[in-house]
DNA sequence: GATGCTATTGAGTGTGCGACCAATAAGCAA
DNA sequence: TTGCTTATTGGTCGCACACTCAATAGCATC
């Protein structure tokens, strides 16, 4: 009869509720900011009372934490999967470019601006940072590393290469919530022009290139 | 004779008392961050009512623009001076890679994470942090066109050389706030690599230099 | 259909925040 | 000294937050 209010109970396992916390936690980090990630916030997503979510979660920093990581990871699953059955490292560096330069990274560099700042206050939420930022050095590397095995990059160094390239993307997206339209070219171009260089590539060689196949 | 409360008020002129607030509001925005800038929290420092905060920034969110304003440029003129009367262009990039690298550049590197992710939310803090960007641009560039001019450096598009070089450096800054002790030597000279490399110089160019004189 | 476990609720605590406003007193001018 | 302007206080309101805990009800088991 009343309005929209919600009195019937849902009952779920302890693990679907928990996951079903966690997946929003990471949505909610991902497109409104870590800070939104609230109790009460989370609960009304879910439809559930507050409390329930302190039950999961009897700190809410963990939740936090927990967020950042679900949506840091699987962001660096989106941008380069672990997972590279087919196509060459050219070909995947060359797509992670792509994406990194597309409206959709703006998301991703927001939450580790957001991630970084808030680890300045949250312990917790500073060793998640530091793990996804050791996942994505590990990440790149490996890549780079089959492409010095295949003889496609040339590198001494793949991790300090990998690094390297992280510093000028991260640098890039430090203004993800600044207006960069009349950025000069040779800026925007700046992290390709970095890798082409480390890995000893010609000028275009991760821009003309066809993209892998499409992880499932 | 009671405990530490102090009663007695003082009366300030409001330019003198504007000028405290914005001070004290400043050195808390860059040594806790800007979210301890609140009224409160600046009356407590100042020994006075959160009201009288109100009273001169009736929104909290001017004060919070203004106390990154004045240390983002106080800091800007600590890195790099807009008068450079004596000392070569070259001597005072030098100095400002070297003052980069020191601890105390963390603090800035926190400063700037901070209004970035901030700026997300606060349009007031949005449009300061775009006008902090643009000055830091501004003063990169013009060193480099004095070098430029000089024959101490050579470079086709100084403000893009800048540009890419405050990328790095804002790159490196991201993790202010976690450890970065076990970086490969590649990543910490980055800033400086970049900076050789783009205004023609030598290895070693900007380390192997005489500081120039002191600014008063 | 009754029972027991526990996921979920409802209600409440305490903190910190910005904003608002009438009352007060400091210090200048008459 | 008196009076006036206004810088400053003190108190209040509403909001959002995390956290606690006894009471409730969904659901599997018997």
């Amino acid at each position: 009869m009343s309005s929209s209010v919600q009195r019937k109970r849902v009952r779920k396992t302890p693990e679907a509720r928990r996951a079903e916390i966690v997946e929003t936690a990471a949505r909610v980090a991902l497109t409104e900011g870590l800070e939104c990630v609230t109790l009460r916030r989370i609960a009304e997503e879910l439809a559930v009372r507050p409390g329930l979510i302190s039950h999961y979660f009897p700190s809410a920093e963990d939740l936090v934490g927990e967020a950042f990581s679900v949506a840091a990871t699987g962001e660096l699953d989106a941008l380069l999967p672990a997972d590279r059955p087919h196509g060459t490292p050219t070909q995947w560096l060359a797509r992670y470019f792509a994406l990194s330069a597309g409206e959709a990274y703006d998301d991703i560099s927001r939450l580790w601006i957001n991630a970084r700042h808030l680890s300045r206050y949250r312990p917790v939420l500073r060793d998640r940072v530091t793990e996804q930022e050791l996942a994505s050095d590990d990440r790149l590397e490996q890549v780079i590393r089959e492409g010095v095995a295949r003889g496609e990059f040339r590198t001494d160094d793949p991790r300090a290469t990998a690094i390297q390239i992280l510093v000028v993307l991260d640098g890039l997206g430090a203004h993800a919530n600044s207006d960069r339209t009349d950025r000069p070219e040779a800026v925007t171009r700046m992290a390709l022009t970095t890798a082409e260089r480390e890995l000893g590539l010609p000028h275009g060689a991760l821009t003309d290139v066809p993209a892998p196949p499409e992880p499932a």
